[in-house]
DNA sequence: CGATCACTCCTTTTT
DNA sequence: GGAGTGATCG
């Protein structure tokens, strides 16, 4: 199927340059991930034993797909070891295995955005200063801003700048011993702990480089300081890595991506080899002078021309409507329109918008229409109550010390132990230097809390005790199982929910969460892994992957133009085309359009076939009908290769096509049923 | 002491 | 049209 002799010669002499660094410029849709792909198949083949190999890339889904390419295109070949993950489940890896050196304890616990939140909170109103509270977001962010930046907390304070940038700082400062204290990581440690021990610990660091002797990264432009550190400490002096990217589809830097990092490798590495990828195999060619001539508006560091082989194709759309409702209806019925007259699958739809928000309504249209879809990305499926305190559980038995995750559960379900005895044991705690958990079991707590409030504590860590130790020697999953039974969950679950169905789903929400584990637990052929193992990993994953994996069905797609990006569809439709949606009002306000318009680049070129854009003309907004503009993009783009929709009243004989497609769907939907 | 209700502030994008 | 917070009731 795949096989290098349809390389171009451009992807082949990317796949063959081993003994220089190199840095692929590829634009969309010029068969960047096959690059990558084919490398490592051509370095394995090489003789390079494949765990001596790296590939990273940012997103868990680019990562699976990738392996699962490699695993096809080298069958036979020995794998073993190959490692292909995102940033951040490589810097998971370096972390626990180096965690004595790093100074931590065995398990260790990993916060995500909302632990952070409740962490920093606690500091704020509990620490030496009186912060403002409702800068916590501000903080936390700033914080990781820095993390990103490879900037360390004294050098924030040394920096100073603004008085709430010295606030933060000293935050930062607290937050940073605290995190330590509860054993714990945040998302930003993963990187930053690595490149921190690198640079400290030569020994180990030269263990890595053994380790990992041939680095491949992917969406290199989305790399922040800290990553592009990890990456230089990595390859060292020899600079054996091929990373790939595109500056045209930064679309991170709010994270903290550099795009200059591009740049930056051929100052530091002047033997750097660039190789252009210049040819599209995957749009059609007014979709590709729609794509070039947008982003001409943007300047360039590296001039690059998008070229395609294919017809130029249909001219793309402009669909405008009078409000959101009617947005949604209307390209909910034009899927259906179009599927009829040319026979394609519902997947090969996809609707592209900007923010989470936009995806409920046309969940709500598609439904309407019996049109199967699935939706990527939005509310993890991490932040559902059951889901986060199952996981808090988890967290405990394995890390007694993570106080994030004892707060959460400690009064759930129902034990009457109350805010007034936490603040009190979180006091004791704070004085003594000791996490919750161990506080529980000191005998000077008594002082400090009424007999009944420490019986309850201790009545709850004891039991905590004796299930982590359980688990530890028998069954994990049993154990874990058999707790949940034990919790009475379910029955809590039920008084809590605002109806039986919802009951239902987040018990079953539970169940799919335990046969993760058990499954994440087995993967990888490798030895059973041990339940700290897999709750760390857990936490770096998201909803994504389990759609993925139930993604077989055949739907249409809807996500946001973040989570489009690697990806194509045959139509795409790129909705809410509006000043103020995209571009984005904040982003409006930061001056920050550049993004916004590489945002709308990666949108249009995921499209293969057909490219529909559409805006309305008034918009509810909190609750409140607004007047909308169609967004600045759309006057960027060549008139005349569009097809404007003004809302043409809907001709006689269109009205009966779409009659036609309307039944013709139904009988499908009914026959569907009957084969079921 | 804990649960419920009303009030407020937002809502960009994600590992 | 949501979630998180603060004040009031049981």
């Amino acid at each position: 199927m795949s096989n290098p002799s349809t390389l171009n010669p451009q992807q082949l002499a990317a796949v063959k340059l081993l003994d220089h660094p190199l840095l692929v410029l590829a634009g969309a849709g010029s068969g960047k991930t096959r690059v990558i792909t084919e490398k490592i198949a051509y370095l394995i083949k090489q003789g390079i034993p494949a765990r001596h190999i790296a590939a990273v890339t940012f997103t868990n889904k680019a990562a699976r797909e990738m392996k699962s390419r490699v695993g096809k295109l080298v069958q036979g070949k020995d794998i073993r070891g190959l490692r292909v993950s995102t940033f951040h489940a490589l810097g998971l890896d370096i972390v626990r295995r180096e965690h004595k050196a790093l100074g931590f304890k065995s398990a260790i616990s990993i916060f995500d955005e909302h632990d952070r939140k409740l962490l920093l909170k606690e500091l704020i109103k509990h620490g030496p200063q009186v912060y403002d509270l409702e800068k916590v977001d501000q903080y936390g962010w700033q914080i990781s801003r820095w993390k990103n930046q490879f900037v360390l907390p004294q050098q924030a304070i040394g920096e100073g700048g603004m008085p709430d940038e010295i606030i933060a700082a000293k935050v930062y400062e607290e937050y940073t011993r605290q995190i330590k204290a509860y054993n714990a990581v945040d998302f930003d440690d993963l990187i930053l702990q690595p490149v921190l021990l690198f640079k400290e610990q030569a020994e180990v660091l030269e263990k890595w480089r053994n380790q990992i002797r041939y680095l491949l990264v992917d969406e290199y432009q989305d790399t922040n300081i800290t990553q592009y550190q990890l990456v230089k400490l990595l390859t060292g002096n020899l600079g054996r890595f091929t990373v790939v990217g595109d500056d045209d589809q930064s679309i991170y830097s709010w994270r903290g991506a550099k795009p200059e990092n591009l740049t930056q490798l051929q100052q530091d590495y002047p033997r750097l080899q660039v190789i252009k990828l210049e040819q599209n195999y995957r749009s059609t060619g007014r979709i590709l002078k729609i794509a070039n001539q947008l982003i001409a508006n943007n300047p360039h560091v590296f001039e690059k021309r998008l070229w395609s082989a294919f017809g130029p194709g249909d001219q793309p759309r402009v669909i405008k409507s009078k409000e959101e409702i009617a947005e949604s209806r209307q390209i909910a019925s034009d899927i259906i329109h179009h599927k009829f007259r040319h026979s394609t699958q519902f997947s090969d739809y996809a609707i592209l918008y900007r923010g989470n928000h936009q995806s409920r309504l046309f969940e709500r249209a598609l439904r309407e229409h019996s049109i199967p879809y699935f939706l990527s990305g939005g509310a993890s499926f991490f932040a559902n109550t059951e889901i986060k305190d199952i996981l808090a559980y988890l967290r405990l038995m394995v890390n007694t010390d993570d106080d994030q995750a004892f707060l959460r559960v400690v009064n759930t379900p129902r034990r009457e132990i109350g805010p007034t005895t936490l603040e009190k044991l979180g006091q004791y705690a704070t004085q003594r230097h000791v996490s919750l958990f161990t506080a529980c079991f000191e005998l000077g707590l008594e002082q400090s809390l009424p007999e009944a409030a420490v019986k309850k504590l201790r009545h709850f860590s004891n039991w905590l005790v004796d299930v982590a130790d359980r688990a530890q020697r028998g069954d994990t999953f049993a154990v874990v199982d058999e707790f949940i039974e034990a919790l009475n969950y379910e029955d809590w679950l039920q008084e809590n929910s605002t109806s039986d169905a919802q009951a239902d789903r987040r018990m079953s929400n539970v169940r799919e969460l335990l046969d993760w584990l058990r499954r994440l637990s087995k993967e990888e052929g490798m030895e059973d892994k041990s339940l700290a193992e897999v709750v760390a990993k857990i936490m770096l994953l998201d909803i994504l992957d389990r759609q993925e994996e139930e993604n077989s069905g055949d739907r249409v797609s809807l996500m946001t133009l973040h989570a489009a990006k690697g990806l194509e569809f045959p139509y795409v439709y790129l909705v809410g085309m509006e000043e103020n949606l995209l571009p984005h009002q904040t982003s409006i306000e930061e001056n920050a359009i550049e993004e916004e318009r590489r945002l709308a680049y990666v949108g249009i070129t995921r499209a293969q076939k057909q490219l529909t854009f559409s805006y309305c003309t008034h918009r509810k907004k909190y609750g409140e009908m607004t007047d909308c503009k169609p967004s600045r993009f759309l006057d960027e783009l060549p008139l005349e290769e569009l097809e404007w929709n003004e809302r043409n009243p809907v001709s006689e004989e269109v009205k009966h096509e779409r009659g036609k497609a309307a039944l013709s769907h139904l009988k499908n939907l009914l026959s569907s049923k009957e084969n079921v």
